[in-house]
DNA sequence: TCCGAACCATACGGTAACGTATGGTTCGGA
DNA sequence: TCCGAACCATACGTTACCGTATGGTTCGGA
């Protein structure tokens, strides 16, 4: 009701990209503030702190994580290899979410409270992992594996700087995808 | 000459452990004064400002990088895979300079100068891969497939807080590897 | 039309850094 | 013994934030 002029999502939001340019330490209300055109003013109407801030931030993203990554990758429907390949192409896309999440994996090795989030997150998405490679891999240690291979590739690519002759990084990306699924 | 209480290389090595610990904006002057028992007089004797110290430590650690790690692995000798093992339980031991490795990959993601001597290690550091699979392995599009897949791994595992049941992260990694080697 | 919820601006006091200035102290070697 | 290089402490001015206080402004609904 009433007017939403620069609404509690708007600091989320603007929190959230700070966070993907410049770690939780980039994180600052003023700043914040000057980047949506107003002053401190509103945000404490808001939030309690910095800190409550921070906090909402991490929930927004554990939510769009869990509940939305994995629904939308199972609603298109297709066979388990086809979802793994969407599942990759949506956590590489490089797009918003993906600096996000490589900046909270990062703030997790410091904070503890980040790292039980992440935990949770990583578990629950390790778990559908295991189902779509289960369906077309027997053995128990293949399956972890490859879970461990698949994660650690769309975690770990970004934060490779080699070059790779001809190939783009994704190409070989790709390729190792491509062994992986075999 | 003369006396060396608290020389240069003690502030690079105190912001180096900042580093791992916090990320670049965790290396505070008088922080890391404090840590080493004395005042930001000494420092300011050292080096020109905090930009200075910064770029010190990201040179010793390329110069560590580089001239070190591979050194190391090639003077123990053994077998291709033998040597690809060693290179991998170096660099996920879990100490200092793995912590601060990936601090680094965060930071390149940030500023361009750090980014490029990203770009010089990591080139280095891959070209040593190619020439060990390609030891064993003609394929050369298998060769860079297996180098991506092995430094996503070592750098993206410890990125990862899922669980894997009764297993821990090292065995799971350790499988990978193992289907890496064959 | 006018109330109140939602929001904004401004000013303030506080803290943690940065970098500078200046004058010590300490110790090895001539 | 005493000089000078290497180092340290202290005090200072400045900036960038944090969080608080207080009094606007705006707009939808009664």
């Amino acid at each position: 009701m009433a007017n939403a002029r620069t609404p509690r999502e708007s600091w989320i939001d603007e929190g959230l990209r700070a966070l993907a340019a410049a770690g939780p330490d980039g994180v600052r209300v003023e700043v914040l503030a000057k980047e949506l055109g107003v002053t401190k003013g509103g945000f404490y109407w808001h939030f309690d702190d910095r800190q409550s801030l921070l906090d909402e931030m991490l929930d927004t993203w554990e939510r769009v994580l869990i509940d939305e990554a994995i629904e939308r990758v199972e609603r298109e429907g297709g066979d388990e290899r086809e979802r793994l390949r969407r599942l990759f192409s949506a956590a590489s896309s490089g797009g918003r979410w993906a600096k996000v999440e490589l900046a909270v994996r990062d703030w997790a090795r410091r904070e503890r409270r980040v790292a039980t989030r992440l935990r949770r997150v990583d578990n629950r998405r390790m778990e559908y992992m295991r189902s779509l490679f289960g369906a077309f891999c027997r053995n128990e240690d293949e399956v972890e594996a490859r879970c461990m291979v698949a994660m650690a590739l769309f975690i770990g690519s970004p934060f490779i700087a080699a070059e790779h002759g001809a190939r783009s990084r994704k190409e070989v990306v790709g390729l190792a995808l491509a062994r992986l699924l075999a």
